[in-house]
RNA sequence: GCCCGGAUGGCGAAACUGGCAGACGCAGCGGACUUAAAAUCCGCAGACCCGCAAGGGUUGUGGGGGUUCAAGUCCCCCUCCGGGCACCA
């Protein structure tokens, strides 16, 4: 076993696993301290936690198979329950503890239920901050991230989690990454996988490159207040493009998701219809002198003339609104565009214009707001043909022109489109309006319209637009794309939003980049049978930038698997978020060393049944994810088109108002909370301060008074184990005789117990099927409680036949298993039981020992309480009608008064309505 | 600006399909036990008003309107807080 030194008094206790694994041991400390303390031999034993916990871990430490899943063989029903792997950074916090309260919970009482569970753990183990700890401390990555994943574990070990560590997955060991490679190689093969140079995101300050999904509002999500630069590099890229239809398309199918992460992701992959129209460049020779005025502000159209002819290049513009492209203006450029760097080549003024552009935009970035940032352009000198009306239209260069989105380049609307609207009235190029508001009757005014801009509505007809005049904007809209792609200079087309994932990474702490570079044969893959390409210990980490493996001659330098000659390796390693995209497969056969995982094993357990965490995992992680899968299933190696059949977001954890964090001090330690009130009151209050959706506020003196109630259930199970474990002899309680007598002639007292534990059986097991509102599954437990021990003395007074308070004691101990199980394997102890209780089945709720036999009906007057009645539970409309009015103080108020009617609701109320 | 959440006692919250608002817990107050304290147990408790009391009345779920016998819950408008996206053509 491990020592666990950092636990203090609960550490030094748990020698008590040497000792009977009975009471005696805690009674004795009582009985000694109480005799200190000079008092009465009255043994009230006193809940003790450290104790409990410690001898419990020690047991459970000798029990790998405790929390094993069964093989895939296994005749029962499989459920896989799954919590975000934590990246070890050495401490748990609390918002690990309620992510893991919630999944332990559930994988208990699944075990419970009878299920196949596959509830393992693992760690995402590469990334950056290992390398910060080796330049701070001096430790290399591997070792600072070893003895980080041990104490973690340690700390879950504390809290009692039922992981199956057999199947741990660790992802910085070649054992896991070469199946990183192996899947890259793989997607090489296929294209799916390519090199291209490209801008890339930079982070000064993490020295490489960042993903799109990486930049937060222009800042590095690791750096919020590091500006992210923008450069030119050679980078691999993964072709999740290819399937960003099918991963829009699936998310209407993934209905165990939260509506907010499927909306997240559906605005993230941004798929627009629209079309695409090349405009060509018109040859600037041809310039009449009576448009020298138009051509040198670009604020004008210049009418379609014969004979005017192109210069052959095409700007090609995407647009969703093809339907007002009569009412063009100007074409307009990203300043990023390449025409743009041609035309400004010939034209310093041009250049200088640009330059400045692009300068704005990196201010308004410096200063977080890209969204809110005013526009500017300048004209380029150059006209561009609308391949519709012939006209030629002034090509501007604008600053909200995005490159990466669409083509780089629109075609400007001022009538129809905010933003060009704004562009046009400040520059002063023309409004022309080629839509009006559908209407029956006549066409509304000039002016009327005017006050209308920008008219974005597409419930409208078109006007000024040629043939298309008096056709509705969505009709014209496939007619136009039609037409251009009949005319050779357009058509319908989708864009995406969701851009090629950048994988490369000039870090050390990662997967390498199974990748040769040869003079000869140029890339070459590293072949299977080289796997894995293994990350070399002795790199020396810098805060200079560029890949620290290019500064290890041993790593980088090797042969040609092709030719033999002296070559050069891919010295990037992969982003973290490859580790994470396919790891839960890997747990399902996590010692494969022949392939990723077994495909029929996988089949088994996939998809999973219950994924849990954060919600800032709702885009990168998880839609990378979902690529990752099914990618995996065009390799065949998977069946399912999607991994996670139901997902849950929980909420944050805060404190005084803020999420905890160390920069506004209120971090509370779960170390320290589960030294203070033990593991299950830990635990357990994370799960019953609030719905697990919701944020948790948390108070210390809310966890204290869990802990008391944990205290409670201890000592009325410690004062009735004794007659409860005589009656638990015989057989099951509810089949015995006794038992059957104690229902057949039930005391007012076991009456009451019984249906309050009913009571309470059912509700929690429906929240588990549904609403997983947990907070009031353990109010529940406390109201049953509070019954139980409002009812000491009626059991003092032997009103309690053994058999029930057996039955109460047992089930209670069930019902706690899932929430607070050091608990409940104590107590299950206790009460003389000797199965499993993890195995042990869920209770079954008895609807005839739950129902109430008399209810309380209120009754209002007019909508206003005014007395409460007493019935049966099954009484009538009439009965609680005659009920009702003979209530002394209702008599009193309706006395003279006359009824209009009468509502009765059945088990619920009664109104009545008086004149 | 757009899209999601949310607003209920001193605090965390509950009220699942409209039907006794505030379950459960924290903090508080009173009492029992104790030489005392801790621990534990019992009781009180939205606010306001009347009453010595038992009890009774009014009011109350961010604000304003509406539907209904009945609204925390449904509809319309608004305010504030949290989160996400943000020139996506």
């Amino acid at each position: 076993m491990e020592s666990r030194p950092h636990l203090g008094p609960a550490g030094g206790v748990n020698l008590q696993s040497k000792l009977s694994p009975y009471m005696p041991t805690n009674q004795k400390a009582e009985a000694a301290a109480q005799a200190a303390a000079g008092e009465s031999s009255s043994l009230e034993v006193r809940y003790t936690p450290a104790e409990i916990e410690a001898k419990w871990q020690a047991r459970w430490a000798e029990q790998p198979e405790l929390y094993a899943a069964e093989p895939a063989s296994s005749p029962k029903q499989k459920y896989y329950v799954l919590e975000m792997l934590p990246y070890p950074s050495g401490q748990l916090h609390m918002g690990h503890v309620r992510n893991y309260s919630i999944g332990d919970a559930l994988a208990r009482y699944m075990w419970m239920q009878g299920y196949n569970v596959l509830h393992p753990m693992g760690w995402d183990a590469f990334g950056l901050p290992a390398e910060n700890a080796a330049l701070k401390n001096d430790t290399p990555p591997r070792e600072w991230t070893l003895g980080n994943i041990a104490a973690m574990k340690r700390q879950m070990n504390r809290l009692g989690l039922s992981y199956d560590w057999r199947n741990e997955v660790t992802t910085c060991l070649p054992d896991y990454y070469r199946w990183n490679q192996w899947f890259f190689l793989r997607m090489y093969e296929r294209g799916l996988a390519y090199r291209k140079k490209s801008k890339v995101n930079w982070c000064p300050q993490c020295a490489t490159v960042l993903a799109n999904e990486q930049v937060v509002a222009g800042c590095c999500w690791r750096h919020e207040e590091q500006i992210v630069e923008q450069r030119d590099l050679e980078q691999w890229f993964l072709r999740i493009t290819n399937y960003a239809q099918e991963l829009l398309d699936d998310l209407s199918k993934l209905e165990g998701w939260p509506e907010k992460v499927r909306t997240m992701q559906r605005n993230w992959i941004g798929r627009s219809e629209g079309a695409r129209v090349e405009f060509e460049v018109e040859d600037g020779s041809a310039a009449a002198e009576d448009e020298e005025k138009a051509r040198k502000t670009g604020t004008a159209i210049l009418p379609a003339r014969e004979g005017v002819g192109g210069t052959g290049q095409k700007i090609a513009v995407f647009t969703t609104r093809i339907d007002t492209i009569y009412g063009a203006t100007s074409v307009q450029l990203a300043p990023e565009h390449p025409l743009m760097k041609e035309m400004a080549a010939a034209d310093p003024a041009l250049s200088n214009a640009v330059a400045a552009l692009l300068e704005q935009q990196r201010k308004a970035r410096e200063a977080g707001d890209v969204g809110a940032i005013e526009k500017h352009g300048a004209f380029t000198g150059h006209y561009a043909i609308n391949p519709f009306s012939g006209e030629r239209l002034p090509v501007w260069v604008g600053n909200y022109i995005l490159l990466d989105y669409g083509t780089g380049a629109i075609m400007s609307v001022p009538a129809h489109d905010e933003r060009d609207y704004e562009f046009a009235k400040k520059y002063g190029l023309e409004i022309r309006v080629v839509v009006l508001p559908r209407r029956t009757g006549e066409t509304p005014a000039e002016g009327e319209v005017q006050a209308l801009l920008p008219f974005t509505s597409e419930d409208s007809l078109l006007i000024n637009s040629g043939e298309f005049n008096t056709l509705g904007c969505v009709e014209s809209q496939s007619k136009m794309a039609a037409h251009a792609e009949e005319h050779g200079f357009g058509n319908a087309t989708v864009t995406y939003r969701l851009k090629d994932w950048g994988v490369s990474r000039q870090r050390y702490w990662g997967t390498p980049i199974p990748m040769i570079y040869c003079p000869n044969d140029g890339i070459v893959p590293v072949p299977d049978d080289q796997l894995p390409v293994l990350l070399p210990d002795q790199v020396e980490i810098t805060q200079q930038g560029g890949s620290p493996l290019a500064r290890a001659p041993e790593f980088v330098n090797t042969t040609c698997p092709k030719c033999g000659a002296k070559a050069l390796r891919e010295t990037d390693t992969m982003d973290t978020f490859v580790d994470s995209s396919w790891y839960f497969y890997r747990y399902t056969d996590a010692k494969n060393d022949q392939a990723p995982f077994d495909t029929s094993t996988v089949a088994y357990w996939f998809p999973i049944d219950q994924y849990i965490g954060g919600v800032e995992h709702a885009i990168l992680h998880l839609i990378y994810s979902r690529f990752w899968t099914k990618v995996m299933r065009d390799l065949g190696l998977v069946k399912n088109d999607e991994p996670v059949e139901r997902l849950f977001t929980q909420g944050m954890v805060i404190r005084n108002g803020a999420k905890m964090s160390k920069s506004k001090g209120n971090v509370v330690s779960p170390d320290e909370m589960v030294e203070r009130f033990g593991a299950d009151a830990t635990r357990m209050y994370s799960l019953f301060a609030a719905p697990p959706d919701r944020d948790l506020d948390w108070q210390e003196d809310g966890v204290a008074g869990v802990s008391r109630f944990l205290g409670r259930v201890w000592r009325f199970a410690m004062k009735h184990a004794e007659r409860a474990k005589a009656a638990a002899g015989k057989e099951h309680p509810t089949t015995d005789k006794e038992m059957m007598d104690a229902l057949r002639h039930p005391t007012p007292a076991s009456q009451l117990i019984l249906r309050k534990l009913h009571q309470t059986i059912r509700k929690i097991t429906e929240d588990f099927a549904g609403r997983w509102h947990f907070n009031t599954c353990i109010a529940a437990i406390m109201e049953l409680v509070n019954t139980l021990t409002a009812a000491e003395p009626a059991i003092a007074a032997g009103e309690v036949p053994d058999a029930v308070l057996a039955e109460v004691l047992r089930t209670l101990t069930l019902l706690l298993a899932p929430f607070a199980p050091y608990l409940a394997f104590e107590l299950w102890e206790h009460i003389g039981e000797k199965e499993n209780l993890l195995r042990a089945p869920w209770p079954q709720f008895d609807e005839t020992l739950a129902r109430e036999e008399q209810i309380e009906i209120p009754v209002q007057i007019k909508g206003k309480l005014r007395s409460v009645v007493r019935v049966d539970a099954e009484a009538d409309e009439q009965a609680v009608r005659d009920a009702a009015l003979a209530d002394e103080k209702i008599a009193a108020l309706i006395a003279g008064k006359e009824i209009a009617r009468i509502i009765v609701v059945p088990r619920k109320l009664i109104n009545i309505v008086v004149k």
